[in-house]
DNA sequence: AGATTGACTTTGATTATTCAAAGAGTGATA
DNA sequence: TATCACTCTTTGAATAATCAAAGTCAATCT
């Protein structure tokens, strides 16, 4: 068998890939609770006890009961391997197929289950070897490395110039406003103003005349890197 | 939803496609014993048995006890559709990834339990909508529609010139060696001799100057059209 | 006919994944 | 402190796919 694997179910790389996702997202919290696991795939609470205590036998997770989980380092080498499948494929579908990138996660998330290393190793090459993905979102490595990079959501940083370095969400409706508005990852804008009363962003990007209005919600899921003031001011 | 199915499982798909393709390898018996397909798809008889019965029960294929299956229309309707999405991959992975064709079947295997329509159409569309795979198999419509075509194996026909139309077999060392030896779909020869004592039948292929000797074996497996002798002798 | 063989079917059990519903901790509330 | 409300765990059951082993049919061979 040169390229299959076929180790971990379909069912295990997802939950082992949710369980990282999450824990992503709440970098403070250490451990990840069942109940938002359950509700992040879409299975009841008693399904996650379940197969979490399972994955706990076959040492891919540490589980505390009623307090939460989190990955061994076998499971999050697992986990960063489905990882990077997703975000090959998704950048594949992409770039080379030219597919709507609001459109493409379902398929990424299909994907990533069956392709064989040799067809991974070949999108990849066709790409280029890129480190991240359309979303802006690093590529772990072979060995799952992950490139660190931490930039700060569009929230927590001062008015300024920036350019958008990552799209923290996978909403297609998010997806097509963020790029009806000039916010993909790598393009520039300003932050004219927070209004820390109303909560309003408001910033400006040079495609269009009207600044744009963001929450701080919305904010939060943007994560941005300050660049050179386009027109310094002496 | 958009572009995905998943409403028949992925095993339920390989049966199905799997009772397709034997019906096809033997035109003449009318069904598929379960013998047979046990044997194909690598599980007990007992297994099959099971499978068949429930299938029979959904509509897909009509079973007779201890003789046999066939597929219904709405069977062969979904097997086709199998197939398409097989021979659509296997194209796409071999005329736009530039993989190696004797390698792609397994990919082509596990991808097309899982493409969207979407996915699939796209690369339809940047292969040109061909009608054939890179083995000369002819590839289903999206309505189940199979382009006809009915060209006879090599063991069959008397001396003279020829094009490879089709090779039917996946096997990575036979492939390899039909490739070595120019004898994939669309290539010239000249068949110059069958011995029907020993079962050989020698050819020419115009790349290289030792003929080439098959049996009668092989040869039944490469499909062939005629071709204008390419020096007419007046 | 009676016995043998090969092909298929039945039966009972297993694994992975899931749910519903009932049970049990834990902490906040009154 | 007694009680509520949550959240998580347990239990029992279901489904899909599978196997091993025992049983049955039908055709063939003495």
């Amino acid at each position: 068998m040169k390229g299959h694997r076929f180790h971990m179910s379909f069912t295990t790389e997802n939950y082992l890939k949710t369980i990282y996702q999450l824990t992503e997202r709440h970098p403070a919290t250490p451990l990840v609770r069942l109940g938002e696991l359950a509700e992040e795939l879409g299975v009841t609470p008693g399904t996650i006890t379940t197969m979490i205590r399972g994955f706990d036998q076959k040492g891919l997770v540490i589980y505390k009961a009623r307090t939460g989980v989190k990955l061994t380092k076998k499971g999050r080498d697992q986990a960063l391997q489905v990882v990077r499948r997703h975000r090959i494929i998704e950048s594949f579908l992409v770039e080379v197929m030219k597919m709507d990138w609001a459109e493409v996660h379902e398929d990424a998330e299909a994907l990533e289950h069956v392709v064989s290393d040799n067809f991974l190793a070949r999108m990849d090459e066709m790409l280029g070897f890129p480190s991240t993905d359309p979303h802006g979102d690093p590529i772990p490595s072979s060995t799952s490395e992950l490139p660190t990079r931490e930039h700060p959501p569009l929230c927590e940083v001062p008015p300024g110039a920036y350019k958008v370095q990552r799209v923290d969400d996978q909403e297609p409706v998010f997806l097509d406003w963020i790029s009806e508005n000039h916010l993909r990852p790598g393009q520039p804008f300003e932050l004219q103003k927070v209004d820390s009363v109303t909560g309003i962003f408001t910033l400006k990007v040079s495609e269009k005349k009207a600044p744009l209005l963001l929450s701080t919600d919305i904010a939060g899921r943007i994560r941005v890197h300050p660049v050179q003031d386009p027109q310094p001011r002496i």
